[in-house]
DNA sequence: TTGTATGCGTTATCAA
DNA sequence: TTGATAACGCATACAA
């Protein structure tokens, strides 16, 4: 019994069924607009009949279509991987509107520097419509060498080269202005912020948005840089807490850092929000069971994945896309702030 | 200038830059045996200078293989993505063997329950050269399914219905005896669970585990379920000390649920570990960040990944694989038992 | 509207 | 050791 599986139905033998010919049923089953319906029902039945499902390599290899997107992760993919769940949301993102169009994803991961010549290879090989690039570190030469390629690509996240990759990325700005307004609003004078790392995107975009935003209110900033672990945060509130003993609210580029920098007040003696007001940044999973539970900036994680997918898309269907997409970010009040 | 990119190279122009014909390019490019060592730097001299890529299509179309991997990640799949670190872990380990094995890693991801037969649709159409199925629920037909269409499957976890899908999965009972144990020497007397849902296997075993651990030592059990989230690990332990106040040890089937755990027994005035002793499950990243540190079970996330990719490649090279590989989990001693 | 014929780029069989 | 040549399964230009 073993390996005893039939030949796969070809094109040949559901015409050969159906009484037509190999073209005509491959007419039908690209839904092809001149058949007859009599014609086409027959052929509906002896692919039903046989379980007739096209051979995708056959079919690529004439169309030059493999409809199938890449999604390229390179390895120190800092975030992608720390945070909590940022990496899976977009993943089901893209994963949905995949589906949705009927294309595969093919997941390409650097685990090594020399990754880079195997991904490059994989994609030279024209095997995809579309490459999808997640978290980008500095001057990778990857979104330069894909565009000279004529592949379809996008980012996620800004670029911090200037190659032109069209991107989709959140407001990270307007996210923490209205982070640091709320604070205001609530007659904090002192307020704080523990950036993250200054080579990343998001590091510097929310770094850069509470400089814009205090300066706009004539407050003095201050600074201390983490690199969005729990334990860079705790650190960091340390340093923030003997260098400003009256510092009366922090602004943390992510949650994970926050939750830190919650400890570190705790083991201060502070009180949050009476003492000190904390607000987050991305409204992981974790921001509701912190303690107090954390005022944060919601970033759309699976609205990134989506929109990620549907715009290369886009481009593989020839259509033009914005260079950038920049989605809403939204404060979400608990009681830390 | 746009799209205007040469033609891509094909067996056929290698042939005649290197003076040869298409059979010996391409027995070159496979590494076949017989070729002259001259000819054979001909060959990859003109493959060099041409960047030629074998075009994966033809070639599947004529040797039946793909090349790739297929990982099946069905909808509510929650311990994948709840969980901090598991569902990356798993598929860093994953790609990490594909990669060694030159493979690609196709994603298949149910998010309806229609996506069911889109998922089996593709994997009929056999372009993949083995399926590694990951976290099923109950009665997955899947498994079956693909068994029967005789490609190579592995599954992450044990099954729940006996389909007899090779499996990988970690030790729960031995991590959780190792616990106990601990627990016992301690000279803890009163030894509480939090279980995890009793319609998954890591929630099931851990149970088991507990129980028996318990009876051999002749002590009863005392047990509340949660669902693996922090918040039900809070309520598991409020409940567990309104019925048994004298309790002075808790095994936790998850960090998540610890973390909970941690914070109802802060709440109700209990020290860790002094009044309450209390062991987790996973070693995720914020074991090492509660307060205390969790003492854990550690599960080899990664390994595990690995091993699923191991075991389908040998499968699809036609070997035979255990029906069964249990990675060992280790008892991480911190400070909140 | 349908059928015939050709080619996509490989691998593999068979001769030479 | 190397070279013709026949599949592999499909889409499509061209005829009918």
């Amino acid at each position: 019994m073993r390996d005893a599986h039939p030949a796969r139905p070809t094109l040949e033998t559901v015409a050969r069924l159906a009484g037509v010919s190999r073209a005509t049923v491959s007419r039908v089953i690209n839904g092809s607009v001149g058949v007859t319906s009599g014609v086409r029902e027959a052929v509906d039945r002896a692919v039903d009949q046989l379980g007739y499902v096209p051979n995708p390599a056959a079919r690529s290899l004439v169309s030059r279509r493999t409809d199938s997107i890449a999604l390229v992760v390179p390895e120190p993919a800092t975030r992608m991987f720390s945070d909590d769940a940022f990496f899976t949301g977009i993943l089901r993102g893209i994963g949905q509107e995949l589906e949705a169009a009927d294309k595969q994803l093919v997941l390409l991961l650097a685990s090594t520097p020399a990754s880079h010549h195997r991904i490059m290879r994989y994609l030279r090989s024209r095997t995809v419509d579309g490459v999808i690039l997640a978290s980008l570190h500095g001057a990778d030469p990857l979104p330069g060498e894909l565009a000279a390629m004529g592949v379809p690509v996008v980012a996620s996240g800004r670029q911090l080269a200037g190659s032109a990759v069209p991107y989709i990325d959140v407001d990270h700005a307007g996210g923490v202005k209205a982070a640091i307004e709320h604070l205001l609003t609530q007659g904090r004078t002192r307020i704080a912020t523990i950036a993250g790392p200054q080579d990343m995107v998001a590091g510097i975009d929310r770094l850069a948005g509470y400089r814009d935003a205090l300066a706009a209110a004539g407050r003095r900033s201050l600074v201390e840089i983490g690199d969005f672990t729990r334990e860079s945060g705790t650190s960091a509130m340390r340093r923030l807490l003997d260098d400003e003993p009256a510092l009366d609210a922090v602004f943390v580029a992510s949650d994970l850092m926050a939750e830190g920098a919650l400890r570190a007040l705790r083991q201060a003696g502070r009180r949050v929000p009476q003492d000190v007001a904390v607000v987050g940044f991305d409204d992981a999973t974790a921001a509701r069971s912190t303690e107090p539970p954390l005022t944060t900036v919601r970033q759309p994680i699976h609205e990134t994945g989506r929109m990620l997918a549907q715009q290369v898309l886009k481009l593989a269907a020839g259509e033009d896309i914005d260079p950038a997409l920049i989605l809403p970010t939204e404060l979400v009040l608990r009681e830390s702030a």
